[in-house]
DNA sequence: GCCGTTTTCGGCCCGACTGTTTTCAGTCG
């Protein structure tokens, strides 16, 4: 079962509760963790062969028995005595933008659409026909809505559909150019996911400090991509493009501008978690500033300015409002509520890892025709070099796929890495000016049978390999894990590149016990990379995060196919911030003779 | 239903916007 189908579970249960007019804090349990879970990247059913499932936030004594059922037989005893006495019906129309359980309760109830299967092209028709607007609390208005939101959700064109963190990257700065020719904008800056550099982005938000609120969102309006205008007040404004996503617009004044980046930014649970903090020590916080409660009037803050006229505390600066809360400043990438809160309280934050602190890259392929197995590069040597040295790298590994198996024999192959080896040595050579060191490497492939697809002598023209697999991805969690422990036990093998082998949006991990992978690495010093590549970024974030815990060294590499993506390098190192990583957890933070004693020994 | 360096009981974030209303419920983030 995957997380998407148990959190849609969970959210019909939340709401035929929210219909039975039960406890509104268990209604918020369930719509919690079904949030948690459909954005998890561990998956719950996993979680819960290991017999983890209590160590996932929100699952309490309860719901881990509940869950635990529901993975045993399918169902839950509980969950269907929640749901009795509802239509079927009332369930897939929760999907749809708009429709919450009561809406949809009512709507299926009083036109009696009781076919769950159909019920979307039930109620459209419905709608078509007119038969929505007489219905009390609905109207004109929310009978075109009602179609348009089902027009929308049948052609897949909802925003929840999520974009790569590049392509969200690009619309966003374009969005901002944009506001940026409106002389009343002082600064514009994308938010929420995009500012925590989250690896894939629902909608694209965007804060504006401004003198002139009106204008800036009549300005934002009139954006030349601009579908439909999705929502408009006083405060901001939401349209959709034409490819269906969402930019959300906020604007403040500059001296509120802080509040309203930390409220902008979350995440959804960050913001509860420091608004409970924030109770705790008397106020209230909102994206407007800190309301002092009526038992605290007393209290008088260091930083922030009052403001009398509203009664509170108004913050220009994000560091000022954590400051006031007591805790060391926050970097976006950490704002997830898993345990950052505590460490600012404590000042103990890690001191994550910055793009500056990249010495290098052993992920990179050329244009040099070793017969591959997969694709070559579309960059010479020298131009990767070159673009190494402008980024200030000190070293570089090159890493070609391995010479194909099935179209050599063992002597073809040895020959081909023998001339590679010659080859590069010889433009090194021939480029004396040129300081960035190099490593001759290979990207070789972990067979099935965990054998690496190079021959033995073959290993003698590479300083190491990073190994990875391209094939057989389906298999079972403990011979793939096998397979990969296997591979990285050859002396040359260093690297564990794309770990789980997703494709955003594409493709799924397959299977590995990550347990006993990190286990190996940190006992065989092996690396296991975080790929920069904005389709893959993988180690995904959480992985990360365990896999520092566990003392495993990671690398970040760009895997680049062109010497244009060596620079996608900030992505991956997104990823490793966001996992916690600290400069001491990467490899390619370190200086070559470090360096090559690692990989060469 | 969850959760805990002020608690194993008694708390639980805060606000915007829309449509249908005459003061608010529903939905969303």
């Amino acid at each position: 079962m995957t997380n998407l189908e148990v959190s849609k579970k969970l959210r019909d249960v939340a709401a035929a509760y929210i219909l039975k007019n039960k406890d509104r804090f268990r209604i918020i349990a369930y719509e919690r963790l079904a949030d948690l879970i459909a954005k998890s990247s561990v998956e719950i059913e996993d979680l819960w062969k290991d017999g983890k499932l209590s160590t996932f936030p929100g699952i309490g004594s309860t719901l881990s028995e509940r869950l635990d059922e529901l993975f045993r037989k399918g169902k839950v005893k509980h969950f269907e005595e929640a749901m009795k006495g509802l239509p079927e019906s009332l369930f897939p129309l929760l999907d749809v933008q708009g429709f919450g359980p009561k809406r949809a309760f009512k709507l299926v109830t009083t036109l009696k659409l009781n076919n769950p299967k159909t019920v979307l092209n039930d109620l459209f028709d419905a709608a078509k026909a007119g038969k929505i607007a007489p219905i009390e609390g609905f109207g004109e208005k929310s009978q075109t809505d009602i179609l348009k939101a089902l027009e929308e959700y049948k052609k897949g064109l909802t925003h929840e559909v999520r974009m790569p963190l590049l392509y969200a990257d690009a619309v966003a700065s374009d969005m901002v150019t944009y506001l940026k020719k409106n002389p009343g904008v002082f600064t514009v800056l994308p938010l929420g996911s995009l500012r925590r550099k989250v690896s894939t982005i629902g909608d694209i938000d965007l804060a504006v400090s401004t003198n002139h609120s009106a204008s800036v969102i009549e300005w934002f309006l009139k954006y030349p991509w601009m579908k439909t205008i999705v929502e408009k007040g006083d405060k901001g404004a939401t349209i959709a493009l034409s490819n269906g996503k969402q930019i959300d617009l906020r604007v403040q004044n500059p001296s509120q501008f802080g509040t309203m980046l930390q409220y902008f930014t979350g995440s959804k649970e960050h913001n509860i978690k420091l608004r409970e903090l924030a109770l705790q020590k008397g106020f209230s916080l909102s994206e407007y500033g800190l309301k002092p409660l009526p038992s605290s009037r007393n209290f008088k803050l260091r930083y922030g300015a009052w403001d009398s006229k509203k009664g509170m505390w108004i913050f220009s600066s994000e560091e000022r409002l954590y400051e006031s809360l007591g805790l060391s400043w926050i970097p976006p990438e950490l704002r997830e509520n898993t345990g950052e809160i505590e460490r600012a309280e404590k000042h103990k934050l890690p001191q994550i890892v910055t793009s500056k602190d990249i010495k290098g890259d052993f992920h990179i392929h050329t244009s040099y025709d070793l017969e591959p197995s997969h694709d070559l590069g579309a960059s010479p040597l020298i131009d990767i070099l070159h673009k190494a040295s402008d980024m200030g790298y000190e070293y570089i590994g090159i890493s070609d796929h391995n010479p194909s198996v099935s179209n050599h024999t063992d002597e073809d192959i040895n020959t081909i890495m023998k001339l590679r080896k010659a080859n590069y040595e010889h433009i090194l050579s021939s480029n004396k000016s040129i300081r960035v060191k190099l490593f001759v490497m290979l990207e070789t492939d972990i067979l099935p049978s965990g054998e690496l697809a190079l021959p033995k002598k073959a290993f003698d023209y590479i300083d190491a390999t990073i190994v990875s697999i391209h094939s057989s991805f389906a298999m079972d969690k403990e011979t793939m894990t096998r397979r990969i422990l296997t591979g990285l036990s050859h002396p040359k093998a260093k690297i564990l590149a794309h770990p789980t082998g997703r494709l955003l949006g594409k493709r799924d991990g397959y299977q590995i016990d990550w347990e006993k992978l990190f286990k190996f690495c940190k006992e065989n010093n092996k690396a296991i990379e975080i790929n920069s590549n904005p389709d893959r970024l993988d180690l995904p974030d959480m992985l990360v995060k365990r896999a520092v815990e566990y003392g495993v060294k990671l690398v970040i590499n760009s895997d680049s196919h062109d010497v244009s993506h060596m620079d996608f390098m900030p992505y991956g190192v997104s990823v490793a911030r966001r996992g916690w990583a600290e400069k001491a957890d990467i490899w390619n933070t370190m200086p070559y003779n470090k360096v090559v004693q690692w990989l060469t020994r």
